[in-house]
DNA sequence: TGTTAAATGATAATAATTATCAAATTCGTT
DNA sequence: AACGAATTTGATAATTATTATCATTTAACA
């Protein structure tokens, strides 16, 4: 087993022992609807799933769970990996966080996103292009009608080499 | 490219050496077809190789690499695992055989199916319909394109409420 | 037939993810 | 505010899939 949950651990100069009497994290308007979030789920608010929302929300999209877990111990070094682990895949099979599967690697995540977009993964190096394509959402529909179906969703992922690794690979 | 020329063989005469009859295999059409299909990977023609894509050819589509290789094992005892994996990521890498990711789960392998298809599912009772869509196909490589990716595969799910199920919900 | 590079198979190694479980934390109730 | 049951956490072990290593075997061709 390969732990590289302590790659991201440098001498954190703040592990706040000492706390201000007015919490110092001012509400962000999105710590409410986190909160809705983990409530949903018939969880309990804690600080480790707050941060992991707030990290997700804040970070790069497409995250692995390690780096979400890096990311998260950055503020938070006592963060457990296992809870990143754990915390994803329940927000995964409740559609709060969709989850994107490549080739054989790790898994990446992102927050459900309100608006539509596929995407466009390089099998090497796993660079993820988010794209939007009217025409073949209209098509999606148009064949879903020749079937008398009534179209809900879809998943459409293209993979592909991008320009950089086509150019490695010469 | 060199794999429609092995798709399109199932017909085309095979060349026959010597014929041993206590051997039991007796050569189908495949087994020429497999060996071109060998040749064209630049690889040696071996007994494993052989056996691998005959497995692959008669079995059920969509084992798994575990599944094909206790499948080479009832008539090869010698088989090596790593001999069936290191063969089935060539043959996925060139396009032979393709490989299907659900979750987290083993991969799963089927010799790349002449006609490409796309499925359409009812949410409500699991109906599928397979179809093929030109227009779509285009398009998605016009994004790729876009992006400076070379296009090497994609999957298209379309999720929604057959006509069955639409009424009965009235 | 002999030579040589490639292929094989046993096994170790790697990597991602999940399971286990004692200690800590949440939150409704006092 | 403190209590306590139930949940959650984090350290770590375990699991699972896949790949790397390497001595031995084999295919292809001169």
């Amino acid at each position: 087993m390969a732990f590289r949950q302590f790659a991201g651990m440098k001498t954190a100069s703040f592990k706040e022992t000492v706390q201000l009497p007015t919490k110092s994290k001012s509400a962000t308007p999105d710590e409410s609807a986190f909160k809705q979030m983990i409530r949903a789920l018939n969880l309990k608010i804690t600080e480790p799933r707050m941060n992991i929302l707030k990290a997700l929300h804040a970070g790069r999209s497409h995250v692995t769970a390690q780096e979400l877990f890096e990311k998260v111990a950055e503020s938070d070094p006592s963060i457990g990996f296992a809870t990143v682990y754990r915390f994803l895949r329940t927000l995964a099979d409740q559609g709060f966080v969709t989850e994107l599967r490549m080739g054989g690697l790790a898994a990446r995540y992102e927050l459900t996103p309100k608006s539509h977009h596929d995407h466009l993964t390089c099998i090497r190096c796993s660079k993820i292009c988010e794209f939007e394509n009217d025409t073949i959402e209209k098509l999606q529909e148009s064949v879903a009608k020749q079937f008398g179906f009534r179209l809900t969703s879809h998943v459409m992922e293209l993979y592909g080499v991008c320009t950089d690794c086509q150019r490695a690979a010469n």
